[in-house]
DNA sequence: CTGTTAGCGCATTCAG
DNA sequence: CTGAATGCGCTAACAG
């Protein structure tokens, strides 16, 4: 395909018969310049559509304004709200964005990283991929003084700043409101247990356990790998546990869906013989019968913080110490575990 | 922050005491070169963690192996599974990915397109905002000789490829079903009259209902501005409205779930009473109840074909012979309108 | 087999 | 007030 192309200075200097500097100064209004001359060259640059290369002005001052995220995959909502709000931060302050999706693999992760840095990105928002258990890889980011920060799926191991949600406050809360609503026997699906976000909603979960005197021993953990079949065949063993569950907890909504299907088909009542909870508040939670009780977990926001802290970071605007942000969550009661409905 | 030094050709040849040029073509497995000298080369870079810096090569070349990407929103499911198969694609062929989104706004897709074409991107893939009506912007693309293709969101304006999917037969097959089921009084419910999807969706319908005798001036074409509360607006009228539909035909599924929400609120039974379909299949269609009849939009695949052909187009692979790229549309009946149920 | 030169587009320093 | 020279990192052409 024919290859457009671009305007330089250098074309606009030949056609004036200036020098490629002048018609630079012109450019960025320096005041060292007949008024004549960078009228002349303005109005030049403008009728010949000039545009400046970015790329050579990276090249230049070693810093592109682009800025690398990594996320596990683009079309979760939740994820894809993140992107969003980094964009849009990222975009006010003049700053563009290269995106990846690591489609939760470790080996992506590491290619992507390598690729964004060759990229020259000034910093890097990296949410790590559900594979990810060594973090030597970020550990050589950290050493090679790349600024990057992490956000949503996160590790203590290295020392930069993080932004998450209060995972284990919201997973209290949905338990904590689930014994008050009368549920004793609480079942909780966790995802993988190395993930993050599985322990600390777990430690939430028992934490709320302990406060009615149910014991870690008398808890009900199950662990899915989160995919549909994994959800379906961890629903089935709860109902044929004996003693069987009264509520059912699950981390992320996508869960509760597929396990919603399941007590649907068997023709079990939500939430009077089971209830049902969630936890990220995905659009569909609300519309699904019953509706959905979860847990809202501000993916734009958390966005643009992160957005925000790592260009403040790099604009020096804070130090680069390590900060955690931590936002805060809201249960959203609704019908699924409502045993009074409104 | 303190920032990262990259390592550099100049470093590696200093250390080593060769050239730099040396270097290059060391680390281009050059044959014309010593094996040894390459191996010392190879050896040192490696172990200087040294990575190619991209800027510069793109900078030479004047090819930055980056694709520009313009979407109405990122957090729509269909849109991200849009960059969700541009983004693998591209990645698998070498090639990085800047996104920006329009947030549905004129403005600002102008202002995206004019950053990415300042970044050097080597070609666009567009799909339009809903504000979008002049496509002049579109056309100095093309007479600077911008390679980009259009996507979902098209303009038969410029000469550009475009991938769709089978707008006019999707709506076609909706309302086909409809009528099929008994519905004869059916109302759609259009975006914006200037959109190119709704143009192409109403002229389904209207052809569905042409089939059966049902004429033009008989058609119910209610105009919505997308958001929850005009969809709201449009339900109560279709419901106060004398000779009330037995059917409604949303043109996008987020539509039909807001006016399966104030059926339900006024205790109107679906499909018995109205019927209700959508278009798209998003994943909430799936699991709200009745689970909604809808038509099947392959996001992720019209990102790959988007992404490989603008790809084919730069490497010469194809001519830049505009081409338009039909994908086909899957009727899905579900129960919000399937009156005898399985 | 390897070094020197030159240039991609831009902006800054140094000289007028 | 303006031009020439320099360098960002890399590679290709040209010379040994």
């Amino acid at each position: 395909m024919k290859r457009g192309h671009q305007v330089t200075m250098k074309e606009i200097a030949k056609k004036l018969n200036v020098s490629v500097s002048t018609v630079s100064r012109a450019l960025k209004d320096s005041p060292e310049l007949h008024p004549d001359t960078k009228k002349r060259i303005v109005e030049m640059a403008k009728s010949m559509n000039y545009q400046p290369n970015l790329l050579a002005q990276s090249l230049r001052i070693s810093r592109s304004k682009v800025l690398g995220v990594i996320v596990p995959e683009l079309t979760s909502h939740f994820f894809s709200s993140n992107i969003s709000g980094i964009q849009d931060t990222a975009y006010k302050r003049g700053y563009n964005v290269m995106i990846c999706q690591s489609n939760e693999s470790y080996v992506q992760e590491i290619s992507n990283i390598r690729v964004l840095v060759a990229s020259q990105v000034d910093g890097l928002l990296i949410s790590l991929s559900r594979e990810t258990k060594s973090y030597q890889h970020l550990q050589d980011l950290y050493d090679r003084e790349i600024p990057f920060i992490m956000f949503d799926r996160v590790t203590e191991e290295i020392p930069v700043s993080r932004v998450t949600v209060d995972d284990e406050h919201g997973a209290y809360q949905v338990t904590h409101h689930l014994l008050e609503q009368g549920c004793r026997k609480i079942a909780f699906i966790s995802g993988p247990q190395d993930l993050y976000i599985s322990k600390k909603r777990k430690g939430g979960y028992l934490k709320a356990l302990a406060e009615y005197g149910i014991s870690e021993a008398e808890s009900r953990v199950y662990i899915s790998d989160l995919n549909q079949e994994s959800n379906r065949q961890i629903a089935y063993k709860i109902l044929e546990e004996e003693n069987r569950a009264d509520a059912i907890f699950a981390m992320i909504d996508p869960v509760a869906v597929d396990v919603m299907l399941v007590l649907k088909e068997k023709g079990i009542r939500i939430p009077e013989e089971i209830a049902l909870a969630g936890f990220t508040n995905n659009p569909t939670s609300s519309v699904v019968e019953p509706s959905l009780t979860t847990v809202s977990q501000p993916g734009y926001e958390m966005g643009q913080i992160a957005a925000n802290h790592l260009l403040d970071q790099l604009d020096e605007i804070v130090s680069d110490e390590p900060k955690s942000f931590v936002l805060g969550t809201t249960l959203i009661a609704r019908n699924s575990t409502l045993k009074i409905k409104i």
